[in-house]
DNA sequence: ATGGTGGATCCTCCA
């Protein structure tokens, strides 16, 4: 058995210490990160190899985006696919020894207007999230677990208003269709909605609130999936809420699950 | 309806 771990960390050279308390109290097996928003070089990793994870994977870049994996499992790298065309650090993907592949994605946020003649950037998602769908269709993904934040909330139950949330960028139904249909080609199963089927469910809150724990106005957009030959040997999927009340937090937490593998 | 916070870097962009 090992515990998966995604989390979008929002400057892991900041919040160092934050994934080090991560790694102490809940050590996940593999832990995938995104918005690592440093280069690859200087990601600090004397901490996180000091707790035993040994073996690393990232793509990063100056500033923005980046996405790592952590492990304390053996893993080597298993390559990276430039979405979109964006030039972004967005996707790397590990091959643990079992032949598992663990895919990381940063899908992007999309801006705030949700039409894209008005924002390129909404567009930019929509085709970042067709491409997925392409290239899940052309090679239909086998013992592969694929996490991130995919800056999507799909259900109705992962915001805390889905009808004021319908024309806001994360809950649009175009989006919802093209995450779908990205999931579809896959035949990737949810695997935290096969643990958790009824509730709501959120991963991620705004900073802007003035009390994001009373006000509650979350949504679920990190996501933790698995192709359908080993989803039912995930179980155990939990969502860290509290870690979003940790000292200088990230707006999201961790979500994890165990597979019996 | 609006503005609210946070991070990195450049003098503003992105979320």
């Amino acid at each position: 058995m090992f515990t998966i771990a995604t989390w979008n960390i929002n400057s892991v050279r900041l919040r160092e210490a934050l994934v080090a308390r991560l790694l102490t109290e809940e050590a996940p097996d593999i832990l995938c990160l995104q918005e690592t928003k440093s280069p690859v070089e200087h990601i600090p990793l004397e901490a996180f190899r000091a707790l035993g994870y040994n073996y690393f994977v990232a793509r990063g870049q100056k500033g923005y985006n980046g996405v790592a994996i952590l492990s304390k499992l053996p893993i080597e790298d298993a390559g990276d696919r430039d979405y979109a065309g964006l030039g972004h650090a967005r996707h790397v993907a590990a091959r643990l020894e079992n032949g598992v592949t663990v895919h990381n994605f940063y899908v992007p946020a999309g801006g705030d207007i949700p039409d894209r003649e008005q924002n390129l950037k909404f567009g930019q998602k929509l085709d970042f999230l067709t491409e997925m769908r392409d290239v899940f269709h052309a090679d239909r993904p086998a013992r592969a677990i694929m996490v991130g934040d995919l800056n999507i909330a799909p259900r109705e139950d992962d915001v805390w208003n889905h009808k004021a949330l319908l024309k806001i960028v994360s809950h649009t139904p175009v989006e919802v269709e093209h995450l779908a249909a990205a999931q579809d080609a896959g035949k990737w199963v949810d695997v935290t909605r096969k643990d958790i089927p009824q509730g709501m469910l959120y991963s991620w809150w705004s900073y802007r609130a003035r009390d994001w724990d009373a006000a509650d106005k979350g949504r679920r957009l990190d996501h933790i999936w698995a192709t359908p030959d080993i989803a039912n040997a995930g179980h155990g999927s939990r969502i860290l809420r509290p870690v979003r009340g940790w000292q200088q937090p990230s707006d999201h937490v961790p979500v994890l699950a165990n597979f019996d593998l």
